[in-house]
DNA sequence: AGCCGCTATATTGTCGACAATCAACAAAAA
DNA sequence: TTTTTGTTGATTGTCGACAATATAGCGGCT
């Protein structure tokens, strides 16, 4: 597990960062079909690591299975963005909550530096970095939790999930700067040692982007 | 997905089921090796099968496996309890907010059914039923809300592993009454649609269950 | 014409054998 | 004695073939 982190060793964990990349990225398209036999082929490796790709994948939520009957990328609906984010406003809550409390204070400060390099960025305009910047920031702070389940569940699960729906909807938007305070704030909770706090500021910072991205949904 | 509920239908699904129960209720000793070879054996199944189960278990963190190495079964430890409450105050806090929202009035109605029947039998000194009602109870709210992604970790993630704890630390003792006071508050919550109330009941529930708990591993 | 059942085909599930890798032990050098 | 290195044995990873199952298409029946 920690599919995230370490290193592909075997040729199942290199097939499955290629599928899963693919599948994120859209180059397999959302919804479809994922023929066993057609990937075996297509990724010049037996049907068995095919298999044991597709298991990992079911269980990111990239794809769904059935039995007897075959597997399929997963679709994209405003319903499922929807659920992903109450699930990430719960999780991610926590996460900074347990944050505050089990981070050290080495971790806090380069979270901070991190911080101050993002808002560096900001002010000579490459807000493009912004995006990998938003991941980065939420990562630390989910493996500043220490808490396995949790960073196993955000990390190897939700998060690819998360970045499907940003990179085929297209959420690179606005909500740039207003997201950078947010991300202050939550900082100096963490450093402040306030967990309910920064449990707090961290759901409300999660509902905004999801505000944020069901507005543009409706366009 | 969704172990729980339907029925297995391929043999790795049976074996996995099996598998299951024999790690939760400790037939298969924690921390134990688990060698393919001979568990394919011992069930009468290939290895391919076996695989497919292990991997599964592997995601319902009940067992965990390192690549050229092998799979063990997880070890019971106090700080794994911790973090496993953690991550359910968490989800089922959610749970019961999105319950609060997205129930029917019917089940509703059905969860105020079983609670009087809960407390009807503990009257006639039958607390035996509290740990398959406790159970219940937060089975209808988890499946209440509605949410894929958290009904599936839930019930197919969590669900096993707290009931692993359960029952190799012997969890049934008593909190029984209060127990279920505190679910009266959380349903009557849930019936008036106050999802934020639902939350931080469920949420308090389930931190007194794990200081409950945390006691008992101190004797 | 529309519906039901059957066959044919393609896809997934399962298996046993082979290859790759690791852990343990033994032997040799420092 | 301690450490390092090579070998051995066992376990996991990978593969191709076979069996079981579902979907699609066709033909017959009402």
């Amino acid at each position: 597990m920690t599919f995230f982190v370490e290193k592909p060793v075997t040729a199942a964990d290199k097939t499955f960062f290629q599928l899963r990349k693919d599948i994120v990225e859209g180059d397999i398209v959302a919804g479809s079909k994922l023929s066993e036999t057609e990937l075996s082929t297509k990724y010049s490796v037996s049907r068995a690591i095919i298999r044991e790709a597709l298991n990992r994948l079911e269980f990111c939520h990239l794809v769904e299975r059935k039995a007897n009957v075959g597997a399929r990328v997963v679709a994209l609906t405003s319903e499922g963005l929807l659920e992903l984010y109450q699930v990430r406003e719960s999780l991610e809550g926590m996460a900074a909550r347990l944050a505050a409390k089990n981070m050290s204070d080495e971790e806090v400060n380069d979270l901070n530096y991190l911080l101050n390099a993002h808002g560096a960025n900001m002010e000579n305009g490459q807000s493009y970095y912004q995006e990998a910047g938003d991941v980065d920031f939420h990562y630390r702070i989910i493996v500043g939790c220490k808490n396995k389940h949790l960073t196993s569940m955000l990390i190897d699960g939700l998060y690819h999930l998360v970045r499907m729906y940003r990179v085929q909807l297209g959420m690179a938007g606005p909500r740039v700067t207003t997201a950078f305070d947010e991300h202050k704030h939550i900082v100096q909770a963490i450093a402040n040692r306030d967990g309910e706090l920064a449990e707090m500021l961290m759901r409300r910072h999660i509902m905004y982007s999801k505000h944020s991205i069901q507005n543009k949904l409706k366009n």
